[in-house]
DNA sequence: TGATGATCATTG
DNA sequence: CAATGATCATCA
């Protein structure tokens, strides 16, 4: 077995993507580092980006920032996830920025979370920091659709927090509503800002936010994969 | 010790 | 500034 070469294009349907994906299974990010010539950082503190990037550089995704899907031709989302020795997450896993102005007319069906979160390739990689980044291991990978019951937890989350947005209280959610889907700042500091509707309906600049999901729902779409 | 709120690098 | 890729680090 010999370590992978990076893709030179991306892949041409789920199951070029899901194959090439399973070939990196067992492989350490420093041994993928260095076949792609890249190099490894200390740790994640300044490139929190970095495992991400480096299995795109694998599966063949357009890098960039695109608020698109990685792989738009085949329409499937490239998530990376932290998780323990046991396969829990460590981490939540953010979606998209929240949109917090022009929302009128867009619905569930026609949002960014229920666009990206349609088809998803969810690869674990080992995330605890007691292990050097270069011996982390990246896991078995796994094509995933919500379930009728997850897609319904996502879609109420949404509408419970785009409610919020749009009646001018996006200043009073905080990361506790929502069961699966939950709104966190999402900025470079607690500076930023972007405009947003205020109480009275009148415009605001506040604090950027993103949909995020929350590691129990992650956690359990792993295991009705990996255990059932 | 886990989750919330804050933050980092990079690109256009 | 906003989008991508996320994890950090403080506090309850």
């Amino acid at each position: 077995m010999s370590i992978p070469l990076p893709a030179l294009q991306p892949p041409q349907d789920e199951h070029a993507l899901l194959f090439r994906a399973q070939s990196l299974a067992g492989y350490t990010l420093g041994e993928l580092a260095e076949r792609a010539s890249l190099a490894i950082p200390p740790d994640l503190k300044r490139e929190k980006g970095w495992v991400g990037m480096l299995l795109e550089v694998y599966l063949g995704a357009s890098a960039g920032s695109k608020p698109e899907q990685d792989f738009p031709e085949i329409g499937v989302e490239l998530k990376t996830i932290p998780v323990d020795n046991t396969g829990k997450p460590l981490e939540t896993t953010f979606v998209c920025v929240a949109p917090l102005t022009g929302n009128s007319g867009v619905t569930w069906q026609s949002s960014h979370v229920k666009h990206k979160l349609t088809r998803v390739l969810w690869i674990p990689v080992e995330g605890e920091r007691q292990i050097p980044l270069s011996v982390r291991r990246v896991g078995t990978p796994l094509l995933w659709s919500p379930s009728v019951e997850e897609n319904e937890q996502l879609r109420q989350d949404w509408e419970e927090l785009m409610d919020l947005i749009v009646l001018g209280k996006v200043e009073s959610i905080t990361a506790r509503h929502g069961e699966v889907l939950q709104l966190r700042p999402k900025a470079a500091n607690n500076k930023a800002r972007t405009e947003a509707i205020g109480e009275k309906g009148q415009p605001i600049m506040t604090l950027p936010r993103g949909f995020y999901l929350k590691k129990s729902f992650t956690r359990q779409l792993l295991a009705r994969h990996f255990l059932l």
